[in-house]
DNA sequence: CTGGAATGATACCGAATCGTATTGACTGAA
DNA sequence: TTCAGTCAATACGATTCGGTATCATTCCAG
C-alpha cells in the first residue's frame, strides 16, 4: 500500500484536520482543501438521507465533484469520510442551545426557554435524520455515538443543571433530575416525530410546562 | 445444510399468515410451515447482529436451511422478510412487563416493580439491538416503527398510567405523567447502554426511586 | 518558466448482492 | 404405482460497490 503524499512530502503545505488511515496527516492544496469541505458537504447530505449503507462513494463524488482519489487520499475511504461527517454534524448541532444565555432568569421560565430551544432543534428533519443515522450506525460506531451523546444530549443537560442548582429539596441528585427534565420532554416528541407522527406545537410546549413543575416541585 | 426433523415429514396443506407480495395467502405444505419459522428465526439473529443491510438473503439461508425459494415465495423477498421478524420481535419484547399484575400493590411500590422489570428487559443486548435495528430502519419504515412503539413503549406508558389512576394531584394530566415517567427512567439507561457505556444497576435502581418520588409529588 | 506534487476523470478489479431460472428429488394424494 | 405440485440446491445474469491504478491536467514554489 503506497502512499504517494507521504511518500514524497508535500507542495503547498496547508494543514486541515484530514488524516489518513494510520491518522498520519495529509497535506492538501487549496484546491484539495476545498473539496474537502465539499466532500463532507456532499456526504453529508447524502448520509442523512440514506444512511450510511445507502449511499456509494461514487454518488457522493458525483455531489461533491472532484474524484474517489480524495475520498481514500484524504478520509481513508468511506467509513472515515463517515466519522468525520458525523462529527461535523454533532458540533453543528449543538449551537444554539449552548448559545443561549440565561443569567438572572426564574428557573421555570429558563426550564421554558430550554426545552422549546431544544425540542425546535431536535424536531427538525435534520435533525431526526442525523439521530436515526447515529443510532443505526451505534453498533458499528459506539464511539461515534458517545461522541454525538457528549456534544449533545449531555451539554443540554448540563445546562439545565446549571438552571436547577439550588432550586432544589435534593441538592445532591441535581444531575440526576436535570437528565430526567431533558428526557421527560425530548424522548417522546423525538420519538413521535421519528416514526412521522409528529405531535402538535402546543401539545408540546404544555409538556414542558408540566415537566418544569414536576422537577421543580 | 439438512434438517432431518424438517426434511422429511408429511405434507399436508396448511395455512399459515404468510402472503405474497401483493397479500395473497401462500399455501405451505408442513415443511413450508416448518421453513417459515426457520427463516424467521434465522433471519431476526442475523439483522439483529448486522442490521437490515448488513444481512444477504443468502447468509439467512445458510443459516436457516432451505433455499432462497421459500424467501421469496413466502415473503415476496428481503424486505417482507424484515417486516415480519420486526413485527415478531415487538410481540416477543412485549410480554414480560405486560405479565406483571399489580393489583392492590402501593403506587410507589408498583413503579419500582414496573420500573425494574422494564429495565431488565430494555437492557438486555437483544432488545437493545432490536431498537438500534427499528431505529436505524425508522426512515425506510416508519409504519414499522409505530408498530412497535404502540406494542412497546405505549403498551407500557399505558400500564403506568393504570398505577398512577387516582393518585395525582392534576388527574387530567395522568397520561402525560405516565409518558414522562416512562421516558425518565428508559431513556438515559438505554442510550448509554446503547453506546457501550451501561450504567451499574444499583444507579439505575436509585433513578427509578426518585423519578418515582418525583411524579408522585 | 518549469518541475514535481496534488488533483481530476475514469477504467478497472474482485467481491458481493438480489432475484430468477433450472433441475432433480421428494411428498402426498389419486 | 403414478402423477402433479413443492422444495432443495445451485447456477446464473445483471448490477452495484469499494477500492486501486492509470494517466492527463492543474497548481504552486522556486
Amino acid at each position: 500500500m503506497t502512499d504517494p503524499a507521504i511518500d514524497a512530502p508535500p507542495e503547498t503545505a496547508q494543514e486541515t484536520g484530514a488524516t489518513d488511515t494510520a491518522g498520519r496527516p495529509v497535506q492538501l492544496s487549496t484546491r484539495g482543501a476545498a473539496r474537502h469541505e465539499a466532500l463532507i458537504a456532499a456526504a453529508a447530505e447524502l448520509f442523512l438521507a440514506q444512511g450510511l449503507d445507502g449511499v456509494s462513494v461514487d454518488g457522493i463524488v458525483a455531489r461533491a465533484g472532484g474524484s474517489k482519489t480524495n475520498v481514500y487520499r484524504q478520509f481513508g475511504g468511506k467509513e472515515g469520510l463517515f466519522r468525520e461527517v458525523v462529527q461535523a454534524l454533532s458540533r453543528d448541532f449543538l449551537s444554539p442551545v449552548a448559545a443561549l444565555d440565561l443569567a438572572g432568569v426564574e428557573p421555570a421560565a429558563a426550564l421554558g426557554i430550554i426545552g422549546r430551544t431544544l425540542l425546535r432543534q431536535l424536531l427538525d428533519p435534520r435533525h431526526l435524520a442525523f439521530q436515526r443515522m447515529v443510532l443505526g450506525a451505534s453498533g458499528r460506531f459506539p464511539d461515534l455515538m458517545a461522541d454525538w451523546y457528549a456534544a449533545g444530549p449531555r451539554a443540554s443537560q448540563a445546562m439545565i443543571g446549571r438552571v436547577l442548582e439550588g432550586h432544589l429539596a435534593d441538592a445532591a441528585r441535581t444531575g440526576d433530575a436535570a437528565v430526567m427534565f431533558h428526557d421527560m420532554i425530548v424522548t417522546d416528541p423525538v420519538n413521535r416525530a421519528m416514526m412521522g407522527q409528529p405531535l402538535a406545537w402546543p401539545v408540546i410546549e404544555a409538556r414542558i410546562a408540566c415537566a418544569a413543575r414536576t422537577i421543580l416541585a
